[in-house]
DNA sequence: ATTACTATCGTGCGAGTAC
DNA sequence: TGTACTCGCACGATAGTAA
C-alpha cells in the first residue's frame, strides 16, 4: 500500500480538516487489507509524521499534519500540470493532400458561426492535414478524450456533420485550432484551421516536416 | 511500487502524448528500483492494460492507453475535491468572548477597505469569536496554508496590522467572512466578520454552539 | 471493544545470467 | 547494447492472540 494513496484515503474521510475518529478494521476494510497491516500503516504515516494519532477507546483517532497536506497538495500539482493549467504540447507529422474535403465542411456555416464564437477567428474554407509521425500517433486518442472545446454537430439539407472536439493551437507561430471529429477516416491525421491558407502562408508542400503546438487542456482564447 | 504512482511519472515524461523509448535501467534509476523490477512494473502496467508497449532495439517504446489516462485523470479529481473546485468545510465551536480586540482592528480603515473589496460586505467593527471544539482545532492549519484570499498588513500612525488570510464562510446562512491572522494568540479560535453584528443578529451568547461552513479554496464572491 | 504483538506465509525485489 | 528469466533473500501481509 503506498502511503500517498492512503493519505488520499484518509483526507477523502476529512482529516485535513478535522480529527477523525476510525478503527483499524474498518479502515483495513476500506482499503482491503487486513485490521493488522492497517495498523502498522498507519502506524509509519505517523512516525513519518504524516498523520498525528493518538488511541481512543472506540479506535484511533487521527488527522493527517502540514507535512501530509503538503504532499498531497505537492501531487495535486503534479496532476494539475498534466491535466490542470494550460499547457503546449508539441505535435510532429508531415504535411498530407487533403482530398479537398476540409475545403468542404469550413464552407459550412454550422461550422464557421461556431469557430467564430468560440475562437474568434473567421476560418480560411480548408484544413490543413497533418500526417502524424508515429511516436505521436497517441496524442489523437488523447485529444478524443477532452478536455476541449466542443463544435457541435449539425444538420444541412440531407446531410449530418458530426461534432468536433476542437484545441487553440499555432503552427509556426500562427494561431490556429486544431479539429478532432468523433469519428473520422483515417486515425493519424490532425487537421488544422486558421483564418489564413496556411499551406500559402508558410509555404508547406506535401511532405513538408512540421510543428503544431497544442494548448491542452483548450482553453477558449480572449477576444483578442 | 504504485502502479498509479509510476503511471504518473510517465505521464510526466510525456507518455500521454507519444510514445517514449526508454530502457528498463533508466526506468529504475528513475523510481529508485533495479532495471529487474522496473522490467516488472511495466510488464504489470501493460498486463493490466494501462500502458501499450513494444521492445525496440534501443529499449522499450510506450505509451499510456485510454484506460491509464482515464486512471490519472480519476486521481486528479478525486485530489481536485479536495484542493481545487471549492466545497464547504464545516467548523464547528462555541463562541467565546471576544475581548473587544475585534472591533479595534475592524474599525481601522486598512481592513476595512480591503473587505469591501475583496468580499463586498461592509465589515461591521467587532468579530464573532468561535473557539472550535477539539476534533475541529486542525481546521486552523489547513486555513493558515492557504490559499485563501489575501488581506495586506499596513502601518497606521505608529502600529502595524499583520496580514490575514480570509475564506468566504456563512453563518446560520448569513454571509460571512473568516480571517485567520498570520499570528495570533490562540490557536483554536477563528474570527468572523459580517456585515451585522453576529452575535445580535443570532442571538448567540458566550458558550453557544455554532456551525460555519467555510468556502475552501477561498474564491472571491461575485460582486452580488 | 479496541490495538498491536509474534509467527508464518507469500510476494516483491534484486543479483546473476540467458537471450 | 537491450529485456526478462531463475533463484535466493528479505520484506510485507495475515492469522492467531495478548493486552
Amino acid at each position: 500500500m503506498d502511503e500517498r494513496i492512503l493519505l488520499l484515503k484518509l483526507a477523502r474521510m476529512g482529516a485535513m480538516e478535522h480529527y477523525i475518529t476510525i478503527t483499524t478494521s474498518s479502515l483495513g476494510e476500506e482499503i482491503g487489507t487486513s485490521q493488522q497491516s492497517a495498523s502498522i500503516y498507519l502506524k509509519k504515516l505517523s512516525s513519518k509524521g504524516l498523520v498525528e494519532r493518538s488511541l481512543k477507546r472506540a479506535g484511533t483517532s487521527l488527522r493527517i499534519t502540514n507535512d501530509g497536506v503538503e504532499l498531497l497538495m505537492g501531487m495535486y500539482n503534479e496532476l494539475g500540470s498534466l491535466f490542470g493549467t494550460g499547457r503546449e504540447i508539441e505535435a510532429v507529422g508531415k504535411i498530407s493532400c487533403g482530398l479537398g474535403e476540409g475545403a468542404y465542411y469550413l464552407s459550412q456555416q454550422g461550422y464557421i458561426d461556431q469557430i467564430k464564437e468560440q475562437f474568434h477567428i473567421d476560418p480560411f474554407p480548408g484544413t490543413l492535414n497533418i500526417l502524424l509521425s508515429r511516436p505521436y500517433v497517441p496524442l489523437l486518442d488523447l485529444l478524443r478524450k477532452g478536455p476541449g472545446i466542443k463544435v457541435e454537430g449539425f444538420r444541412s439539407g440531407e446531410r449530418t456533420f458530426g461534432a468536433c472536439l476542437c484545441y487553440p493551437c499555432s503552427v509556426n507561430e500562427i494561431k490556429s485550432v486544431v479539429m478532432v471529429p468523433n469519428r473520422t477516416l483515417h486515425n493519424d491525421t490532425i487537421e488544422v484551421v486558421s483564418d489564413v491558407k496556411l499551406r500559402d502562408e508558410l509555404m508547406l508542400e506535401d511532405g513538408d516536416r512540421v510543428t503544431v503546438s497544442i494548448t491542452y487542456p483548450a482553453r477558449k482564447p480572449d477576444p483578442q
